[in-house]
DNA sequence: TTCTTAAATAGGAATCATTCCTGTTAGGGG
DNA sequence: CCCCTAACAGGAATGATTCCTATTTAAGAA
């Protein structure tokens, strides 16, 4: 069988997702994991991070300032994206909400949910006033 | 003052957007409307869609196969993107689904939202039994 | 252990959507 | 009619992502 081989880039990845709470974008995962793996290669990060998207253990969160960002936090959440900074923030959603969001599947069906909000956070607020 | 000034070409891009049912990226309004405009460019449709957006008569539904999609429809609904043809349809939101939404504000000013929903469209599933 | 096969990788080239730059055109206030 | 500058066409430049190829390596079979 075509199996999946073990990977120690692939768990590292992983592992890194998991654990950071900012959504990185591959070229972040690329820069922080260089400091374990001097011989990684972006290639590798690229590959990796589409392949655990489709296999569903991380997901992808949008295209933010024209790179993708992902999460490694699979419960239900939306993303509040600054479009100041680029800073991606959880937004908790509602059990009745989602449920409702759920309701979109008279168009076939709905393997994932994404709910963005945009807007200024806080920091890039006060800037704004400062200007 | 540094006014906006008329432009035959904007105009025309925000009425394509405002009058088709689809979702189409800055490739798509360039094919078409250079049957009316034979010597459009491709630069003008991006930097028209981009100011578009900006000035909120137009609103981005994000990235989907690699392209930037937009939506002429500003009223509140959501987006249901088919992964196997790239097809993007609107998708009615309940009272209860836009309440679970209105959390986010927490974090900053929201100035935009939007939700989509990943999936197979009915064709596509089609495609899949036979396949 | 050794052999074998294909997955995983590094490195770099290729792709392609989008933006940027330059010279030109033209809207509209004075 | 003049001037200033927004809008534009055409094409070059940018940059995120994918693709290609030679090499390495995991892991099942002998």
């Amino acid at each position: 069988m075509a199996a999946e081989r073990k990977s120690e880039k692939r768990d590292a990845i992983l592992a890194l997702l998991r654990r950071v709470r900012c959504h990185p974008s591959a070229e972040w995962v690329y820069n922080e994991l260089r400091r374990t793996y001097p011989g990684l290669s972006l290639g590798t990060v690229y590959r990796n991070l589409r392949r655990l998207t489709e296999s569903g253990l991380i997901r992808s969160v949008g295209v933010v300032d024209g790179q993708e960002r992902f999460d490694g936090n699979l419960s239900a959440h939306g993303h509040f994206v600054c479009q100041g900074c680029g800073a991606v923030l959880d937004v908790e959603l509602s059990e009745d909400g989602l449920d409702a969001l759920a309701g979109g599947g008279s168009h076939g069906r709905v393997t994932g949910v994404e709910v963005r909000l945009t807007g200024l956070c806080r920091d890039c607020l006060d800037k704004d006033i400062r200007a």
